[in-house]
DNA sequence: CCTGAATATCTACTTGTGTGTATATACACA
DNA sequence: TGTGTATATACACACAAGTAGATATTCAGG
């Protein structure tokens, strides 16, 4: 049971325009880190600090190629990303009589006078 | 109708621990922001301000309900997200053989960290 | 070994963003 | 209309994080 659960970290790494753009790039194939760099018109170092944190988050991996690092995606992150959205899936479905049960439930205590 | 493109201000939103903390709250069907607040043990000018950020992300709405303003999920954003990670299904497939390559290559040097 | 190419790491700097606190606004009800 | 409740906004502050630039590391080939 690999414990699919979403890391923070992975929604951090993405959420920042140059690692998805790395992302989107790689999901064409793995790149090397000059490649990389060259295409998003980035800077060498700040493509490798980038490249690391989404390799932390389990999203990237280098394969060493010669004297280059190939990166490439990681499947896992990915799955778990998935299953956390299946996670809402019901919610589209069953809201409005979550949204009612709620209602309700705030109607029954309305009779605890606290003040805060 | 709606290009369904990914929004940066999505992911962005999501990557942040109280944020994501209110969604999977609001999973379990809408809330008033001072439920929110006390439930998470947050300040109830924070739980807004948050609860801001994720409704221009579009992740979320409130309903007026009295007083109070009932927050609850939207799905439009989710199913976004959802269309981008699809994007990436097929690359898990033609990536196979490399993969495959990969993990054989890993098992090798299980104890060897340095092999190579 | 030594050199050059590719990549990683380090330091200083700056900006964005979450937090705490105080205050403003919206609404229900007497 | 005045009051209490619920929520939103404003402001000052601190810290995380991205950037630029310089340097260290790794590797292939002569």
């Amino acid at each position: 049971m690999s414990g699919a659960a979403l890391e923070l970290d992975v929604l951090v790494a993405l959420a920042e325009p140059n690692r998805l753009r790395i992302v989107e790039l790689l999901r064409d194939g793995g790149r090397p880190v000059g490649e990389i760099a060259e295409r998003l018109s980035l800077l060498q170092p700040q493509t490798s600090r980038h490249l690391r944190i989404l390799a932390e988050a389990g999203l990237v991996r280098a394969e060493r190629q010669a004297q280059s690092r190939v990166y490439h995606l990681l499947p896992e992150q990915f799955r778990s990303l998935e299953t956390w959205l299946d996670s809402f899936a019901q919610v589209w479905t069953s809201r409005f009589d979550r949204l009612d049960n709620y209602l309700s439930e705030l109607e029954t205590r309305t009779d605890a006078p606290d003040a805060r």
